[in-house]
DNA sequence: CTCGTTTTGTTCCCGCGTTCACAAACTCCT
DNA sequence: AGGAGTTTGTGAACGCGGGAACAAAACGAG
């Protein structure tokens, strides 16, 4: 902590930070198109949101494009991959290995965004020795010394409810500062730790609140 | 649409409405505990919120708790699923039954929130009849006869980023109105339609820039 | 070189959401 | 019955994020 002058780090709005990622997938299927240059509002359009928000969320960044002309695809593209952060290579661990965890094992979205799966585990002993996507399924015991030999910084639980505050508790326990959550519960982890959850079933409910009031509109 | 009184129907604020889900799931786990009436305080906890954020998000649906009291369990947790419109049935379709495909059809979060899935459709002639959760695999084609036959409202889209705008136009035309889509890439639809998405590499994208920064930090 | 055109970077304003703080209301004990 | 103690519901202040609008900068034509 502590105030610094790092160049790179002014601080970006969390906002901004959650578009980044699509402002780079947008960049990269151009890039596939041929496309070298674009303007903010083609980029804006490709990302689904308003130009002048993409205008200042990449003014956070620095000055990328040449006014007049509009952003170098390529250029903007690593720049803000580097912001991210995945140019770097990032070792990830998977804890739990049922449908959801053999699924995120197997997606290439990892693998292309510099996220490496450098270990699959599960307390299940039935489960060890499975091989799945090219790696084998190892005891959850492990985890520590997993994380120690590879710097591990980040961590997936993909277990059911029940048991995902414990593996929290240990991935906290073995070094892990940045958690992504399947489990449909909430963790509490100490200061420092970073969380993020994704809740398959809230995310119907949220759509099925507003059905529902879509279909009491359609019947008044 | 147009102006009316259903009492119900007040307008929540989209933040307290992605909560609600939350403190639903909240009520159930206490429920379960054998919990008959909790505090603003306790139940803030267990969802992981501010207290006072928590009573105002609960006074948008009415006054359903006691002062000097707390909340009836089973009474507010009554309340926050009709509210959410979980009290009764919504049958789901899911495209694309690739490794998440598989995953989404078996998870049991969905059945026990009031989603009913109602059919597992691929274009992949190779798939169709494989059963998958009990439930078999049909074309994609059949989508416009299931949606009307099931009165579905909500569809999944689990397909590869490729396919996904035209699984989407299709499941428009058939008449579903809100859409969850999983595939990496930023579909349109539209008026009247929700669309939901859920992106596994940009979560992980957001925790790396986060990482990125503290270990910054512990440099510096 | 100068003017017109295009597009970025930024300023300003507004509305939503979060939080504090307190009044209203209910229970329990004496 | 009355007062002390609790806990809800809400009014008010504040800060963040979104969008319109404009000034600054680059390019091209003549």
């Amino acid at each position: 902590m502590s105030a610094r002058t790092t160049d790179s780090a002014r601080d970006i709005p969390e906002a901004t930070v959650a578009r980044l990622p699509v402002y780079l997938r947008a960049l990269i299927t151009l890039a596939d198109q041929g496309t070298a240059t674009c303007s903010s509002e083609e980029l804006a359009a490709a990302a689904g949101v308003n130009s002048a928000k993409l205008r200042k969320d990449l003014s956070y960044l620095g000055s990328y494009g040449t006014r007049g002309v509009g952003y170098d695809v390529d250029y903007l593209r690593y720049q803000i991959a580097r912001e991210i952060g995945v140019t770097q290579d990032w070792p990830v661990v998977i804890v739990g290995i049922g449908n959801l965890g053999h699924a995120l094992a197997n997606f290439s979205g990892f693998r292309s965004r510099g996220f490496r799966v450098v270990a699959l585990l599960d307390a299940d002993p039935r489960r060890h020795g499975e091989v799945v996507a090219g790696i084998d399924v190892r005891d959850f015991a492990d985890l520590g010394s997993i994380v120690r030999e590879h710097g591990v910084a980040i961590g997936v639980i993909a277990t059911p409810a029940s048991a995902a505050q414990d593996v929290a508790d240990s991935m906290v326990e073995a070094g892990i500062s940045s958690i992504l959550n399947f489990a449909p519960t909430v963790i509490a982890v100490p200061d420092g730790v970073d969380v993020r959850k994704v809740d398959l079933s809230i995310e119907l409910q949220i759509l099925a609140y507003h059905e529902q009031r879509k279909q009491a509109e359609a019947v008044s």
